[in-house]
RNA sequence: GCGGCUGUAGUCUAGCGGUUAGGACUGAAGCUUCCCAAGCUUUAAGCCCGGGUUCAAAUCCCGGCAGCCGCACCA
């Protein structure tokens, strides 16, 4: 059964897991803050994604800039591609997508400006489809920020809507760092925004985001990936867009086409494991294959990782193969050479025909402009200018007839040594506040009112509560040597001595802390100290000098029992 | 953005034109040799915001904001 997420948001909100954003002056929908333990437990996927991401996978991590000057998202077709145009119905006040309507009276309407597409609509006479009322004009409505940089009109600029750009416009960068080889990958963790219409669901769809993207750069024709050895015997559960949902090993999948190709099965792989090791339930996970009409304009496959929670099945990270659009799409809008370059074995002789100008010709003809016009002529292809008895150059925008005593097409051997490539883009993209809310509903149980977080101790915010049994009798003292350890052997703990001892184990249980260490009168005598189980509520006693030791090996995953010694 | 429902301490809730707005849990201080939200004492904290109707508004009306559900949207 599905968990009411006003509960959930409750929780979060009572123990300083979340809070509306601007509260004291009536909220903003869609924005929320982080309490204490929340950033924490943000803190901590984070930690982990780099860990498998920069650590383990070798991308390289770079931080960009939040707001970017237009250009950026003219090229990434965000400005044209993120906004739609909108109209209303003035006697229901239904609300259509107007490109939908005009569908059939132009080849492309979402083309078209909101001046052309109104008087296009008001000529044919589309009127309201519910009910036949009239239409108001178009209205654009874009999904970014728009914001300006500098003072007076300055320069449009708009808050990033992802991450991804700024590792794509970086990729030379990346490139040279990685020593000019491919595959190379870059990650970047960071705020995004998106203006929605209608922000809903906690943290599910938010008006500003944190987002965590790998962008892997590969040769266009080798998605094949190292590494996918290792994991192709491992069963992730698919959704396919064709075909009935399977759960088959990687490497089947691969080959069934299912999953277009290696790197793309692989870092589906790892999505799921990290999925797996922060805690979210595998019996609520799934991947779905985006449908064809679905897919976004770049790509040419896209798997989401889901998640079943409270509001239903929810897309916590798109795996997507994005081609060599976003590349591309910077190298034609910005110039700039964002290419690889792959060097062949044995360089190549190869014989090509060049137009080669005729500087003694040209000269006294065409006098200062003699320079240029060479320039054009090296361009042209041979094929244009051999065996004619003139050829047009383009100079300065002016067309000149050259003849052909000015040039000629001759043969010239060129050694090759290798071609210029423009990367494919593999590109995970995941979604850490939707990561984060799962996760709380895939942890959170309940039983007659007793509230659980069974947090993993990867990522809890807090790893151990530290109680003296009472607050006297010298057990105080004990007790904050052994949190002072804690915290000097860099675990996240918790002091607390008010209260009933079942009232602290409580406390620390809704927050999802996995063990408890409680200082008695027996520690006056043997020097023992009780240590809690979370899930269990088991206790073992051990030596208070080993404690953070013992913490230690909890949170990284050894088993309760295994503290347990023999005679126990 | 449209339609429906809703808004009382941190949380859950009583109230139905005139109440010092009541309770429970939580929080804080303390008592109780106290290992699983025990008990007792003390204490803090609330009518989403703004207009209107009325002698009088948490209560009725309007607008805004926020939440939930449906539609649309989610590149």
């Amino acid at each position: 059964m599905r968990m009411d997420p006003q509960e959930l948001l409750s929780l979060c909100k009572r123990r300083g897991f979340l809070w509306p954003a601007y509260d004291i002056y009536g909220s903003v929908a869609g924005l929320y803050d982080y309490g204490p333990l929340g950033a924490a437990l943000k803190n901590n996927i984070e930690d982990h994604w780099r860990r498998l991401y920069v650590q383990g996978e070798g991308f390289q991590e770079i931080s960009c800039p939040i707001v970017a000057p237009e250009p950026v998202f003219k090229a990434s077709g965000h400005v044209d591609a993120f906004s739609d145009m909108y109209v209303e119905c003035t006697k229901c006040g239904e609300t259509f997508r107007a490109d939908h309507l005009a569908a059939g009276l132009h080849a492309n309407p979402a083309s078209l400006g909101e001046d052309e597409l109104g008087k296009m609509l008001r000529e044919s006479g589309v009127l309201c489809p519910e009910c036949g009322g009239g239409l108001t004009a178009p209205k654009r409505f874009n999904l970014m920020f728009k914001t300006s940089i500098g003072a007076g009109r300055g320069k449009t600029a708009y808050l990033r809507p992802e991450t991804a750009q700024g590792m794509f416009v970086n990729f030379s960068q990346v490139y040279r760092y990685g020593r000019e080889k491919l595959p190379v990958g870059a990650v970047q963790i960071g705020r995004a925004f998106r203006n929605e219409i209608s922000p809903r669901q906690g943290l599910i769809r938010l008006r500003e985001l944190n987002m965590m993207e790998a962008e892997l750069f590969v040769h266009p024709e080798d998605k094949s990936w190292p590494k996918f050895r290792d994991v192709r015997a491992e069963v992730v559960p698919l959704v396919p867009n064709k075909g009935p949902p399977s759960s088959v090993a990687l490497e089947e999948a691969v080959k069934a086409g299912v999953i277009r190709n290696e790197v793309l099965a692989y870092f589906m792989w790892l999505t799921y494991k990290f999925a797996l090791d922060i805690g979210l339930d595998p019996k609520r996970l799934r991947f779905r294959q985006h449908e064809s009409t679905e897919m976004a304009h770049y790509a040419s496959d896209c798997w989401d990782l889901e998640a079943e929670i409270g509001y239903g099945w929810t897309e916590l990270v798109g795996v997507a193969d994005r081609g060599c659009f976003d590349v591309k799409a910077h190298l034609d809008h910005s110039g700039a050479d964002l290419t690889s370059f792959e060097r062949y074995d044995e360089p190549r002789e190869v014989e090509m025909e060049v137009v080669k100008p005729n500087f003694g010709a040209l000269g006294p003809l065409f006098k200062d402009k003699s320079k240029l016009i060479a320039e054009a002529l090296s361009k042209l292809p041979a094929e244009a200018a051999k065996d004619q008895d003139k050829v047009t150059v383009d100079v300065e925008g002016e067309a000149l007839v050259v003849p052909s005593s000015c040039y000629e097409v001759s043969k010239r051997k060129e050694k090759v040594s290798g071609r210029k490539l423009v990367p494919h883009v593999i590109e995970p993209s995941y979604g850490v506040d939707r990561l984060l809310f799962s996760l709380l509903d895939h942890v959170y149980s309940k039983k007659d009112e007793y509230i659980v977080l069974r947090l993993k101790g990867l990522v809890a915010p807090i790893k151990v509560g530290v109680f003296p049994l009472m607050a006297r009798d010298g057990l105080g003292e004990i007790a904050t040597s052994i949190f002072d350890s804690l915290v000097k052997a860099g675990i996240a703990a918790y002091y607390d001595d008010s209260g009933s001892i079942g009232r602290r184990y409580a406390r620390m249980d809704e927050i999802g802390t996995p063990c408890c260490v409680t200082v008695d009168y027996d520690t006056k005598s043997d020097g023992t100290v009780t240590v809690r189980d979370r899930d269990s509520a088991e206790q073992v006693r051990v030596k208070k000098e080993e404690v953070a030791e013992v913490v230690k090996a909890l949170i990284s995953g050894a088993s309760f029992e295994s503290l347990r010694s023999p005679q126990d």
